[in-house]
DNA sequence: CCTGGAGTTGTCCTA
DNA sequence: TTAGGACAACTCCAG
């Protein structure tokens, strides 16, 4: 053999070239090296990929490969057990060395121990790093030396003591492995959908890739971050820094969000600043909460919840997931989803409380919803935030706190901008009705072309019998120990 | 081990 | 009109 031993680089939820600690490792090992995506749908407990989050893979992963193309480094794409592929281009190739960024869902995690254990077996170098979250979850423990369970002391905890490693430069130039590995084809994947093709409004609303993150970061900074904490509420504005799809393939790292806040830093309100970097924290929390809970997306964070009867109504749920509630701020939320696999933050509250509290349809039928439909559908982010909306979760809200959609209609999109944008049948219903359509004189709903019950719906549920319905039925396990749950 | 303060995002009723 | 308290109780966490 005249070459040396290549390394392989193992790409997952980091889809970039700055700031990607393993790919820095491989170029510094001065082996040759073989950049690998695995498509894993195969070993043990993996969560297959939501068609959104795979509609924006396929694109992530032509731009990482473009990227690398710039450096005469071919990406290699192979669908299978991360395992069983590791095993045949290492056999291939004879590379002695993997690294990789670290992952912390239950079945890639599983899958980490085991490759690093027979790696080593085998003789091989294997290294992994921490690249997609800044706080490896086993690092940050209370006072008592356990994981946190709430939220507010786990950021006081992260504030005083966090250090933030500066983010590492993209590799200038990477020696590439000069053996031929056969590599799938992205095609073939058929992570596009064809029939039908409902990517559009997706293509429309997003940019791909790891320029496109920055491109978007740099935006948001510029113009957003300075009043954040007052302009984030408003989903009409779109003020907010929409990095969450980024963040969720890797396009960009939490390390370089971080620092480009602190920098930013002195232009920004403090302020803001702070309550913008409070939401990165969150999104550490909650792979912290996955962490120490790996079934979070299928279990009761709360024991006392698991034998809490949940309606079951296909009629709602799909009411919900359509966009056809008959509330106007849950409908243009459902359907930003649908048309744009992204919804804003604000809005995933009001519509997260309307399927569970009004609904009282269990919360995992919304998470796997909005896992089959977010770009951003995060495996810690996603069960974190419906279980805290449900009330069964960490730090959650009380069960009494149950939003009321027409007065949040009225107190965040005032002037109907969302629900006009999305909701366009009632493009010429006057603002103040836009909470409660069903309450509008006849004549103005005549004037704006609406028939109730026709053109839109009548509500499917009425606020005051729903909201009652749900204290009821949630007050009954208030109260009533859960026992010991382990 | 004990103590005390506190806990992402709300709503509604009453005075 | 507006401001304040009730809506539950529990567990978490630091000192």
């Amino acid at each position: 053999m005249s070459d040396a031993p290549p390394i392989i680089c193992w790409f997952r939820q980091d889809l970039r070239l700055a700031d990607n600690p393993a790919l820095t490792h491989a170029v510094e090992s001065g082996k040759p090296v073989i950049a690998l995506y695995v498509h894993d749908e195969f070993s043990p407990d993996i969560r297959p990929m939501g068609a959104a989050q795979k509609w924006w893979l396929h694109h992530g992963l032509t731009d990482l490969a473009a990227n690398l193309q710039t450096l005469d480094c071919p990406l290699n794409l192979k669908s299978g057990a991360a395992e069983d592929v590791l095993r045949e281009i290492i056999k291939e190739s004879g590379a002695d060395a993997v690294c990789w960024n670290r992952c912390y869902a239950l079945g890639e995690q599983n899958a980490d121990r085991a490759i690093k254990a027979w790696l080593k077996d085998d003789g091989c170098e294997a290294k992994s790093f921490a690249g997609i979250i800044i706080h490896e979850p086993d690092q940050v423990r209370t006072g008592s030396d356990r994981p946190y369970r709430v939220y507010t002391p786990f950021w006081k905890n992260l504030a005083e003591n966090m250090q933030v490693r500066a983010p590492l430069p993209a590799p200038g130039a990477i020696k590439t492995h000069s053996g031929n590995l056969t590599s799938d084809s992205l095609d073939h994947w058929g992570f596009l959908p064809t029939k039908p093709d409902w990517s559009a409004g997706m293509a429309n609303a997003w940019e791909i890739g790891e320029k496109a993150a920055h491109k978007q970061l740099d935006a948001f900074l510029a113009d957003n971050l300075h009043d954040y904490d007052k302009a984030r509420d408003n989903p009409g504005a779109d003020c907010t820094s929409r990095m969450s799809p980024y963040l969720r393939h890797g396009h960009v790292s939490p390390h370089q969000l971080w620092h480009a806040c602190q920098d930013e830093g002195r232009m920004a309100d403090d302020h803001a600043r702070t309550v913008w970097m409070k939401e990165l924290v969150w999104r550490e929390f909650s792979y912290h909460l996955l962490n120490h809970n790996p079934r979070l997306h299928e279990r009761n964070f709360n024991a006392r919840f698991d034998h809490f009867s949940w309606r079951r109504s296909q009629a709602d749920l799909r009411a919900w997931q359509k966009g056809q509630t008959g509330y106007p701020i849950v409908d243009a939320g459902m359907r930003q989803l649908w048309q744009t696999g992204w919804m804003h933050n604000r809005v995933r509250m009001i519509v997260g409380s309307f399927l569970v509290k009004h609904l009282l349809v269990d919360w995992r039928e919304g998470e796997d919803w909005f896992w089959e439909t977010l770009v951003d559908g995060d495996p810690a982010s996603n069960p974190a935030q419906w279980q805290w909306v449900a009330g069964t979760g960490a730090d959650a809200a009380p069960f009494f706190r149950i939003f009321n959609p027409i007065l949040q209609a009225e107190k965040f999109d005032p002037k109907g901008t969302y629900i006009k944008r999305f909701v366009p049948e009632l493009i010429d219903l006057p603002a103040k009705h836009l909470g409660a359509p069903w309450n509008a004189p006849e004549d103005v709903l005549e004037e704006a072309g609406i028939t109730l019950g026709e053109t839109y719906p009548y509500p499917i549920v009425d606020h005051k019998k729903a909201r009652q319905r749900a204290l009821d039925t949630l007050a009954e396990i208030s109260g009533k120990s859960a026992g010991d749950g382990s």
